[in-house]
DNA sequence: GCGTCGTCCTGCGCGC
DNA sequence: TGCGCGCAGGACGACG
């Protein structure tokens, strides 16, 4: 499912293809997910930013929100489930987006009342505003599991249920662990474990699971699944302890963590 | 205000 | 072989 990485990936590859170009036009099939879409005809792409795992296509007074959702894809050529169409001078944008989680939505810039995460959203990960001491700040804040804390992008913005997972496994922290329970020195390490995993997850172009639904703007795989230590690989043995990996759910998400070196 | 749970939606894998 | 069921997932609204 597409998180920092992904949405990374598919932004830097979209970027020659849609900046400085004017919107002819946009095609698709549900006024309900996709809104205001008529708004940005006619308007120029200035820029492209990326808020989290959400797409920002700045329109100048407007902008454009799209959320890829978990199966969802921003593609230069046409995909097999295409919901809608991007016409812009001189490239076509197809959304592909089998499950039909995805959003899209012409808002005036930085009105993001109708994306509450988006408005509540922590620091970007990789940025300079985030430091072990505003995570721990923003761990603080709440006693849900680090878990179900982590993917409410509050206390960081960006990571979904693969990246949490192995965030939290390098770092060695249990998912059940109350947010507010870490010390400053555990938040040190998840701290340096969220930024290692998402730089090598972003270097090798994000992760292309079995259900083959995420791909680059390009069609081409990403490579990350490769190195996946405890994603997907419960009954394994984890590559750290040998000990065999377990699955639970928290916050309705199955979780991934080895109970031998994640045990506290 | 906080936390939990149901909903959206579809493809896939499994069991019969 | 083919059918039907259950599961997976991020964000958000409803509810306690």
């Amino acid at each position: 499912m597409p998180e920092l990485p992904e949405v990374e990936t598919v932004r830097r590859m979209l970027v020659p293809a849609v900046v400085g170009r004017r919107i002819l036009g946009i095609e698709h099939d549900n006024p309900r997910k996709y809104r205001n879409t008529d708004l940005a005809v006619g308007r120029e792409v200035r820029r492209l930013r990326r808020r989290g795992k959400f797409l920002l296509f700045d329109l100048g007074e407007l902008e454009m929100v799209v959320h890829l959702g978990m199966s969802g894809s921003l593609r230069l050529d046409e995909g097999s489930h295409t919901r809608a169409r991007l016409e812009l001078e001189g490239a076509t944008v197809f959304f592909n987006d089998p499950r039909r989680f995805g959003k899209l939505a012409v808002v005036r810039r930085g009105d993001y009342a109708s994306f509450p995460t988006l408005a509540q959203m922590g620091p970007e990960p990789l940025g300079r505003g985030f430091t072990a001491r505003v995570l721990w700040e923003r761990l603080q804040r709440t006693r849900r599991p680090l878990k179900v804390a982590l993917l409410s992008q509050e206390p960081v913005a960006g990571l979904g249920n693969i990246y949490c997972d192995e965030s939290l496994w390098l770092a060695r922290l249990h998912p059940a662990r109350p947010a507010n329970s870490l010390t400053e020195e555990e938040t040190r390490r998840l701290h340096r474990a969220i930024r290692r995993v998402l730089r090598r997850a972003l270097a090798l172009g994000g992760s292309t699971l079995g259900d083959g639904v995420y791909v680059r703007p390009s069609g081409e795989p990403g490579y990350f699944q490769i190195e996946h230590s405890v994603y997907g690989r419960a009954g394994e043995a984890c590559p750290r302890c040998g000990a065999v990996i377990e699955r639970i759910v928290l916050g309705g998400r199955s979780t991934h963590f080895c109970p031998r070196c994640q045990s506290s």
